[in-house]
DNA sequence: ACGTCGATCTCGAAC
DNA sequence: GTTCGAGGTCGACGT
């Protein structure tokens, strides 16, 4: 892996060693005493305190401080980095031009700092989204309803947007189906009536409009029920399983 | 700021250190090779490569590739975290109850492993947020349109939510304003008329609706136009000068 | 606890 | 390049 490691290094010899790693696209791990501006889209202050620092090879980088799932400040990847030495400090920056924004971390003490490069072709596969679901529906429709036939998936309705699934029923009715992955709110049943409204004015037959969910907010319920929508519960591991039992799709495409 | 910092621990090593660091609450930060499972509102899988591993004072976790802004798993704080070795590796195990979920992290190599407290008590402060866009507009109606009278703010709408300002305008209209910090989307524009459609069953006035946001999505105008709601451009930075020449505000409310 | 909404959202895909 | 919707979104605030 050959990383470089340096405990309680000078400010001089820190300054050094980033240099090297943001010159080589290198990763760099810093843990010390530092305070940190943001300007940009918006604009901030960190006073000082102690932070991991983390700037990645593709030049993402990452305040964290010691708790919380988030980092502090940060800046997406491709940013340009800069450090010096300073009075007293080591000032690392990461700038971008579009937006225009630059984070300024200033650090007064390093305690640990570590730069290498990391091998990772691992593959990552997240299993059950919301295009998943949508797949098993499509390939299994009796998941929404028995005798569903699925006409169209991702009807285009101009401005409106996208249907998931636009689909005739077993008695010859329409039927536009959205699909969440999460508990259907407001909007999930906002967003199928603007899909309806919108077909209503071209087709003049009648339309069903099924939001199909693993769960529906309850405060959806009486919006939904106002408008005459219907809601059908369609659990994601029922969708994995849908898909687990088709033959005809790799399983590779959903599982590792 | 005492850190414990092992340079290519054996497993052995590296399990207990990070038992003691898992104990008694502290960070740990951990590059080596490893993959990755996830399973709990989604499950996921993710190959062998080199990583660095995070887990935080509140039990945060975050591992993260050699690129991008965001961790390829986590876990939010609170988590429960154990560490065990196993045949040839040394796996990390960090579970939630609510919603049930568990990511597994199996090193099979460990280059680097450091733990520790960090002592972080310095304070962060944003400036203009959409909040601030909120109180800059209240004390300046001005910056929406000349002789707006703000009656209102936050009203609320009980299952519709809340309006961001309630106001009257020159003519004795009532206003809805919506704020948005960033370019208004048809989502602001659904959740607009939504707010106007509850509040003109209740009243029986004429009642105007303005999107106030520094830009307008081109794909939400022809809904905005169809629904005959307003759009007035407001930049966060008048917001921020509306702010700052304010004598009454403390400065410090919105800056450092 | 659940629901709603903003975010320096980030990310990816479509246009 | 911009626009748009999704996210294991997270996090904050309110009920």
């Amino acid at each position: 892996m050959g990383l470089s490691v340096k405990v309680k290094p000078t400010l001089a010899e820190a300054t050094d060693l980033l240099e090297k790693a943001f010159r080589g696209r290198n990763l760099a791990v810093v843990i010390g005493t530092c305070r940190v501006d943001y300007e940009g889209r918006a604009s901030s202050t960190l006073e000082s305190g102690e932070r991991i620092l983390v700037v990645k090879e593709d030049g993402s980088v990452l305040v964290h401080r010691p708790t919380g799932y988030e980092p502090v400040n940060w800046q997406p990847p491709k940013c340009l980095m800069t450090v010096r030495r300073d009075e007293g400090g080591v000032i690392v920056t990461a700038s971008r031009a579009q937006p225009k924004e630059t984070v300024a971390i200033e650090f007064s003490d390093i305690s640990l700092a570590v730069t290498g490069n990391l091998a990772d072709s691992g593959e990552f596969a997240l299993h059950v989204t919301e295009l998943q679901m949508k797949q098993a529906m499509l390939t299994a429709p009796d998941l929404v309803e028995p005798g569903l036939k699925p006409i169209q998936q991702e009807k285009s309705l101009g401005e409106a947007g996208f249907t998931d699934i636009f689909a005739e029923d077993r008695n010859g009715n329409l039927v536009v189906v959205e699909i969440k992955r999460n508990a259907a709110t407001k909007d999930a049943v906002t967003q199928l009536q603007r899909y309806l409204d919108t077909l209503r004015k071209r087709i003049n037959r009648p339309i069903r409009g099924i939001i199909a969910a693993p769960e529906l907010r309850k405060s959806a319920q009486p919006m939904l029920d106002s408008l005459r929508l219907e809601f059908v519960a369609v659990a994601p591991e029922k969708c994995f399983s849908a898909l687990k039992s088709r033959k005809d799709m790799k399983l590779s495409q959903f599982l590792a």
